[in-house]
DNA sequence: AACAATACCGTACATCGTACGGAGAGCCTA
DNA sequence: TAGGCTCTCCGTACGATGTACGGTATTGTT
């Protein structure tokens, strides 16, 4: 990992005009086929990357193991992708291309689907979490198209364009909150072979001997409550309907309001 | 990076007994003093890590940079810390005691002032929320004391036990959300040198040349409206508090309607 | 004075992203 | 057909990383 400081990085990725084309699939000089013919093409090595990156993680994608999967040498990709960071923002805007969202005639239930389509599209590809950017996204066309689309489902129930950026921004951090604790919480099982009961066999009797449940009533009761409810620490499903619920009523009361 | 597929990792953190006595800081046996003196402990090693983390990101965190910070040799920190994944919950735990929110007479009150206690935090340490484990959280005492403070600032309100919790998890995951983007936001301006104005001035004639207005004509309008508004593609002051007056109006929604 | 227990830490290994530059393949021009 | 130009492919090398291992220095106890 080499530092340059004296080239910048547009927010953690590469060069934009080399980022943009890449994403829109610009063939920029359309090679017109001077050297050997390319046996690799962008696709190819984002479809590798994403497969690696499903299944054993971010932090286990590797440039050698994209090359390995590809049956070439390390740097060939480099021929294709500039970087490891471009390489990521095309297969986080590739992965947006899966959220497809069911339309339904009411607004509210057009936005659960889409929350439901967002979480489950986390679920599906658990590395785009750490690699979402709110704030400077990758400008791909997917993104984008998802962007419009969600904006589409709240057109016209009276609201103003500002709050209707809000509303639709505002889905999309609850539902990254919601889905970061959903994958960490299905994760830890899978990445650890400890499962959630084997977990707290091991902890609870530490616990025991440190916490005190008189200093801390409330955490107590409640804790216990909750624990033998969703016979875990914690119910993810549950969590997210429960959230999303209170959101939308949330709108649902502001509509009202304003009318 | 060794891994044993043999010995379980709980939580991707370590031993749980070493990594509990750490938390708790038991010192195991007292080390009645036989060896040299200690020239360490293990607040020194965490304050150290957490000044680092803080300054220059999790990714930056190395056991030779806490060790340099220091003036000790790297190896010498495995004498107090396990590894660097207790380590990890050892600070987590330590800045989740920085959490001290005000208390307010209403609930509302209370629980605003609670969300922006930890989006402050998030804020001082950017590093805390790709450790943030909803599930299987490490059990430390601060985590632990803030749970039960939570919870006690909606008791009494009208909610069920198991309904305190879910809201109360729900405000973590709300904020944990809200908290990405705002450090998202700020982080990459710093980290990269680039400003927001320099960012889509590098990238809005690359998208104008790829994206088609009339295609997506509400992400145009709307998107539009937003960035002349927040001056940016986001703001995440704005965001935070719509977000939370919306999920605030839910709860109230939910308190009237069943009493 | 000798021993035991402990702290300290130098070295080594496998991993990472990628800069660099050479080798070879295929089309274009002469 | 020959030469050259452009492109793909990729071997090597560098400086990072976490930490296992084993040696050495320091101290309290006997």
């Amino acid at each position: 990992m080499t530092k340059k400081p004296e080239d910048k990085h547009y927010g953690g990725r590469g060069d934009p005009a080399r980022s943009m084309a890449l994403l829109w699939r610009e063939a920029e000089p359309p090679a017109r086929g001077r050297g050997p013919r390319p046996a690799l093409d962008v696709d190819r090595i984002v479809a590798a990357a994403i497969e690696i990156a499903d299944a054993e993680g971010l932090a286990a994608l590797s440039m050698r193991k994209v090359a390995e999967r590809l049956g070439v040498g390390t740097m060939s990709l480099y021929t294709y992708v500039p970087a490891k960071a471009e390489l990521i923002d095309v297969m986080y805007d590739t992965v947006c291309g899966e959220v497809a969202p069911e339309w339904a005639p009411g607004w509210r239930e057009r936005l659960e689907l889409i929350a439901r389509a967002y979480l489950e599209n986390y679920r599906r590809h658990p590395w785009l979490l750490a690699v979402m950017a709110n704030s400077r996204p990758p400008l791909g066309p997917n993104g984008i198209a998802n962007y419009d689309n969600d904006l589409r489902a709240i057109e016209g129930i009276g609201l103003s364009d500002l709050e209707m950026d809000s509303v639709v921004t505002m889905l999309y951090v609850y539902v990254q909150g919601a889905a970061h604790t959903a994958i960490e919480a299905a994760g830890s099982e899978r990445s650890t072979g400890v499962s959630d009961q084997e977990w707290w066999e091991a902890y609870a009797p530490l616990l025991e001997k440190v916490f005190d449940p008189e200093k801390y009533p409330t955490a107590a009761r409640v804790g216990a409550k909750a624990g033998e409810t969703y016979q875990s620490a914690y119910d993810p499903e549950h969590g997210f309907r429960f959230g999303l619920a209170r959101l939308l009523d949330g709108v649902e009361a502001m509509i009202g309001a304003g009318r």
